[in-house]
DNA sequence: TTGTATGCGTTATCAC
DNA sequence: GTGATAACGCATACAA
């Protein structure tokens, strides 16, 4: 018996059956473990399988079991290490679990990102993880309304009940400022991020905790908001020194932003962290390789988007009253002190 | 009518057939767009459609029509930003086209790149884009033996007729050496990434073809084996100045590794470039931004994404016999000087 | 123009 | 233990 000729359609459950001249479900539970059938002709069922090469259609399985073993994962900015660590995370227990991911990208815009969840539910995941544009909640109420198990990662709605994992932002923002303080910096700038992020917002809270429990008043004029980019913290400093203000520290609301920033001063002939100290946040694995090595607020990345696969997962495996919300996790931060500060 | 309670089923044709008073197929071709419906009762069942919120079931249309509309990604390094940006690119095209992706990481290792595809075959996918471990071939056999369109990307087999999307690595090396040659250098170190890869062999392979055209000899005692990591660059630096092997500049498999070997050299008190020039491959994002900026050599990686999934869906659209191999697609690498040169 | 019947590959519910 | 039979949701060949 030739396996596969040129365009051999694929061996199913009746293959196997027929081969082994059983009914199709004897092989069905022969091949599932499942109990009630005799030793001999499993291993029968099995030997035609394996001599057949036979995989079982998930599809078919999907439908007919209403659960896909499916998680949908939309991501802001796939690019971006930050969230592609995370993804990483995911991935990784997804795998583990005997689940498959499908990846969709928002690029921070709303409206790729309600595309995106719409395919997922029509393709019917059995849960989504998300790192929302938060430009609109629109989409989440969508997926509460339609009862799909959700779970925010990275950013999370302070007026929406929706479980999500998130790093401490406050705490480690507040950190980061602190330390900057312990060193005798008074004239902190702050680079702000895209204000409609949860993150962002917390961070800058964190900044100003740590000035207020330093007893330095907070000046607006020190925090300059950015797109998260390098290139927003590279613009943000020429503008801080074109403008002449004063400052011996800069913290920022991000690693890139932070590189940005390093290399703006350096192109002023500032030097780090003699003239200006610089800290980042997320310690992105760059970080440490640069030169200066960024001073920086580490986020378990990879952890936070297994926490938040763990905890969809547990989700799924739930039913829909039961499914009690798991609440918002929250992972510590660590400050990393290395040549920038 | 309470559009879904808890718990509520999902909408199915069968809802939107009884609510409009027609059949079940009437109603699936009146929203496919198919003809010999008249256009009220297509209007009708629309709106009913649409009042009641329907949603078709993917799963279902892909086990009836043999087509899920689904492309398997298998990437050896999620976490690393080029891998990560070759994503973004497939995923774009991948959305534009209707597709979704199912996304596997390799993590380099042959065993989870085996385990991957089989998920992916056992999901029926349409086809496969894959960054090949290279550790073995068995994977990619096993594909072209299920005959499941495949298309690898970054990296490919010179003794196997799959086709592939990748950057002239021999040609970009030998652009990068050639610059440094031009700059003067004569004593260039290569850190090399691993030979069991394409692109290793090949940058290697570029940058011996930079010496040959200029006349310098080929000493193998110039060329240390990396990881690809930075901490290889990092160590191989290290390992190179502790053998006191005399080097004026220093051309490296990846941009990573350039970072690396930036860092060590800075340690021992070397200056870039005055001292020491570097380059890097694959203009990451970062290598931009990080000071001195690397002179590195520019990979399109969303671009490659872009082309590989194109490919793919070309071949997928055609039938199995007529589905020539449409051969390995080259993209030209360019030179990016910047200041480490 | 519309409805009926069948099947995609699998699992689950029943008889036997 | 095992085997018919139905059903998951949809699309299609065919009948009306």
């Amino acid at each position: 018996m030739q396996p596969s000729k040129a365009g051999a359609r694929r061996v199913t459950l009746r293959d196997i059956a027929r081969e082994a001249g059983v009914s199709i479900n004897t092989v069905s539970r022969a091949l599932n473990g499942k109990p009630d059938v005799s030793e001999a002709t499993r291993a029968l069922v099995q030997a035609v399988a394996a001599q057949l090469d036979y995989r079982p259609n998930q599809v078919a399985r999907g439908l007919r079991q209403q659960k896909t073993a499916t998680l949908g994962v939309v991501l802001a900015d796939l690019a971006n290490p930050f969230f592609a660590e995370v993804a990483e995370g995911i991935e990784r227990t997804a795998a583990t679990e005997g689940y498959s991911i499908i990846l969709a990208n928002s690029e921070e815009r709303q409206s790729r990102e309600q595309q995106a969840v719409e395919t997922l539910v029509e393709r019917q995941v059995d849960g989504i993880l998300i790192t929302p544009t938060q430009r609109s909640e629109e989409t989440i109420r969508y997926l509460m309304h339609r009862h799909v198990p959700c779970v925010l990662v990275a950013r999370y709605f302070e007026n929406l009940d929706v479980p999500a994992v998130v790093n401490d932002d406050r705490e480690g923002s507040r950190l980061a400022v602190g330390h900057l303080v312990q060193r005798g910096h008074r004239d902190i700038l702050y680079l702000n991020g895209p204000p409609y992020t949860s993150s962002a917002r917390l961070r800058l809270q964190g900044y100003r905790d740590a000035l207020e429990a330093a007893g330095i008043p907070f000046r607006p004029s020190m925090v300059i908001n950015t797109d998260a980019r390098s290139s927003g913290g590279y613009a943000a400093i020429q503008q801080a020194l074109a403008a002449g203000i004063e400052f011996t520290a800069v913290a920022c609301f991000s690693d890139y932003v932070g590189f940005g920033a390093i290399r703006a001063l350096r192109q002023a002939k500032l030097r780090i962290p003699e003239d200006v100290a610089v800290i980042g946040y997320d310690d992105i694995d760059l970080a440490a390789i640069v030169e200066p090595a960024l001073s920086t607020v580490h986020i378990a990345k990879t952890r936070l988007g297994q926490v938040a696969a763990h905890m969809l997962l547990g989700m799924i495996g739930r039913s829909a009253q039961e499914r009690r919300h798991p609440g918002i996790t929250v992972l510590p931060p660590q400050l990393v002190i290395r040549e920038s500060t």
